[in-house]
DNA sequence: CGCCATAAATGAACGTTCGTCAAGTTTGAC
DNA sequence: GTCAAACTTGACGAACGTTCATTTATGGCG
């Protein structure tokens, strides 16, 4: 079951925590080119980045070791070199950094999917390949594989990281008139879900792995195209990723 | 995170419990009518029907009351008078337990809907209302709703227990060439996650509660029936359920 | 350079949990 | 009535996520 995220339970609802905040993705912005904003990002915010990132690392380490739950707050604040308490200055709990460490990986996939796809001309095959290419991640990759035990907290992830571009895709593929979506927020909506739990129910050997192609044709039905168009669409020979 | 279900985390994975193994559902066989073979379930046998009847049932309402993992085994057994270790004896976990509830819930919503849909006449509506019927008892039924949040355990119980009507009508109306699949127990999979997700995703305020329409037209489109034959499936009249 | 208010890091301690186990009780065949 | 087998019990162990009083580091200011 699962134990923190419930409201009831945590009896004090502390306003406390992620009071850190630290911008999570800025590379740039060195303190030479910050002669007169902020201060140039002084050693306190330097040294956040790096906890942060070390503990979304470590996190990411050791969840996959030993999976989600197994992963005790203390091996991961230890692999971190931080103390104990120092993880909950960056995460409220260990949901939100289990959290944390899904977007990271979700976010790297969707960069790679994104490079090969927009050579395409087709947008309904970029979206195939995407849905495709993301079930094949998640069965084969140890690191999704040990966390797609918490459905719906994967698939909202997906919904929220990969969402940006496969709306996109869907919208630009009902206007080409290859798809006949409405309403695309809703249909890649239900076809996270149905996603991650094909992918969950394949690496727990409740569907066979050769199930794959067939998965995403019933899920490319959802787009309206009727089956055997998506059965061509998902029938189309599929480059490989990069990196 | 889920607490119980990681094989890495219970370290004397105890090969005992579940010994008990009462019949779970068998109504009949009165003492009466077994005048030779088993000597007619003993004072143990009613015993044991009583505790995991029990068990059960307070189950349910500890968990419809204050959600699955706010439940404490404790207060279960009291509620259902028994020791707190002798739960032990009956489900091996509190996960096990929590699944013998949904399922006496999703047996019993099925057993309403079949009562409704043998007077249909095309199979492709009896498996239409089936899952618009589902979608609805999830955002409304409080006990069902209270369950939502483990997504994968409910979706495979609802693949399970209501699996064998639903595949049956995807076979039946794909025979009558109303839908176009071929491996139904593969669509009905997807179904079982993506209809979850999204009735978790209403309940948790991500869809409104007016998207059920769409949702349901978008499930129909995985048996390839295409966008517009869906829509006007998902439209037709729906009688109320009885009981 | 030294001081100090403030913010962050720390890790021991807390409270709660599930699951175990040795001891006690009930059962029903003989 | 006897007795072994089966079931029940509730105190207990171990482990976890989280909290909080304390310590430490920071950087503006005199």
């Amino acid at each position: 079951m699962l134990k923190y995220p419930n409201p009831m339970k945590s009896r004090t609802l502390r306003a406390k925590a992620a009071k850190v905040e630290v911008a999570p993705e800025t590379e740039y912005d060195s303190p030479m080119t910050n002669p007169d904003q902020t201060p140039a990002e002084g050693r306190v915010a330097r040294r956040q980045r790096r906890n942060r990132e070390a503990l979304v690392a470590a996190a990411r380490d050791v969840m996959t070791e030993k999976g989600v739950e197994a992963a005790t707050m203390l091996e991961i604040a230890e692999r971190a070199d931080v103390g104990a308490g120092t993880v909950y200055n960056y995460f409220k709990s260990k949901d939100e950094l289990a959290i944390a460490v899904l977007e990271t990986l979700m976010h790297d996939l969707g960069l790679r999917i994104e490079a090969v796809t927009d050579t395409f001309d087709d947008p309904a095959q970029v979206y195939a390949y995407g849905i495709r290419t993301v079930l094949d991640t998640a069965i084969t990759d140890v690191r999704w594989a040990q966390m797609l035990s918490r459905s719906e907290v994967i698939a909202d992830a997906l919904f929220r990281v990969m969402g940006h571009f496969a709306i996109r895709d869907l919208r630009l593929a009902s206007q080409a008139g290859r798809f006949e979506v409405s309403n695309a927020e809703l249909v890649w909506r239900l076809t996270t879900h149905a996603l991650i739990g094909a992918g969950h129910a394949i690496t727990t050997g409740r569907l066979p792995a050769s199930a794959a192609d067939q998965i995403i044709v019933r899920l490319l039905c959802m787009t309206g195209i009727g089956a055997n168009a998506a059965v061509e669409l998902s029938a189309r020979p599929r480059p490989a990723l990069r990196g």
